[in-house]
DNA sequence: CAAACTATACTTAGCAT
DNA sequence: GATGCTAAGTATAGTTT
């Protein structure tokens, strides 16, 4: 089939091999092709070149992967690991079973439910633990309340701000039509406030707002006032 | 190629086809073959005849499923892989994972931790359900302090009867020699016992047992008892 | 029906471009 | 590296056994 018979072995010559290929690969390519047109078969042709290079063939183009399951069903085979990690994630999920089952079962005595099941010498650790978080809630509710009392008296304090703001708007207007605010002031202004905050026994009187610079926007009252509670430290929980 | 030109069409005559199939397929696979060896190629080829009779040819045999893994790879393929519940299983395990972080979520609370984060609204609740949880716990212990309670004075009953029937053994001995056992006389010495502890003041009767929450354990009484009865003759029951 | 035959069509090795 | 040429080697259609 050539100009000269040759062995059927790897040719060494890289070139020539590489020539080969080429021509032997189409001419399969066109047999392959033949074969089931003629005969009415369903056949599909993989080929990697030694340089890893990918040519296939199918009878029926996009139904290659169709044409491997069938391949794959016949044969018995499974793919060597598509990433069968099904095995892991059954167990995984048993493991997830387990916990959420563990966990419905402790969460039962705090609800008073099933404590027959209960061991008795757990029954002491038991009370203790809810002792102590009824401790805590109480606890948490009290800090609530406290919070809520001075965010009252904050607020009632802000309004006195307003009021006696808006009481002396004319005055400011007036002031402020002579004297630029300057961007140090604005954060003095901030300072004082705050100290003021935090040092208030009481809400309390409007005669030490008066003692702040007075060259400010009434409108800055609310803005200021937040800020105090978001830091107060004794809001802080855990 | 042959006595005469074809057409790459469909042969009609099933028997040529049959023959032509049979034929060009082992032509076709010994150009497979060929082509793997000349030139170092990894091949595969899947032949389904019209018939659905399975030919194969590999390169290197056993690792067929390899070289199709790694043709669906460089193609971005995936098989159509008809028993993929995979998607199922990651959205079952996500719900179990969601369902036990909600589940110590709200465990959390029980033990006073993230209080925190629980709605000021809900904080009465949980107080409630926290002391109601805890008397339930106290409900339980003081069932369990009863039925020890009630287990020792058992104990302490039994103990009497033992003493009581050493002390009678002799006289009980003595009947026996005379009478063989009959069923009427095992009743008489019970109706002897019933007697004996209906007038005893503190410990209860062997009858009152019977009416014990299932939490005791029922042989408990025949267990402290038997060594007695097993040393007595005349307890014999049975 | 399958295997063997054989004339002929097809494929391709080696070479040249 | 791909393509074209062509003699030589192969595959196979149709036929025979």
């Amino acid at each position: 089939m050539g100009r000269g018979k040759i062995q059927i072995k790897k040719i060494e010559n890289q070139t020539a091999r590489q020539v080969t290929f080429s021509k032997r690969r189409s001419g399969l390519i066109k047999k392959t092709h033949e074969l089931s047109v003629l005969c009415d078969a369903h056949i599909g042709l993989i080929v990697f070149s030694a340089t890893g290079k990918l040519s296939e063939y199918c009878s029926d183009p996009p139904r290659m992967p169709e044409l491997i399951e069938r391949y794959l069903q016949t044969n018995g085979l499974r793919l060597p690991d598509p990433n069968d990690d099904r095995e892991e994630l059954y167990h995984e999920m048993e493991v997830l079973r387990r916990e959420t089952h563990k966990l419905e079962f402790r969460l039962r005595p705090y609800h008073g439910q099933d404590l027959a099941s209960i061991p008795p010498h757990e029954l002491d650790g038991l009370e203790q633990q809810l002792e102590h978080s009824v401790l805590k809630v109480r606890e948490r509710k009290q800090q609530l309340d406290n919070l809520n009392r001075k965010r009252r008296m904050l607020e009632e304090d802000n309004n006195n701000m307003y009021r006696w703001l808006h009481e002396h708007r004319t005055a400011i207007e007036f002031q402020q039509a002579g004297i630029d605010t300057k961007p140090g002031e604005y954060q003095q202004f901030l300072e004082q406030l705050q100290y003021y905050n935090n040092h208030q026994q009481q809400p309390n009187s409007v005669l030490q707002l008066a003692t702040l610079p007075s060259e400010i926007d009434p409108n800055y009252h609310l803005q200021l006032a937040q800020p105090n509670l978001q830091n107060d430290p004794t809001a802080k929980i855990d």
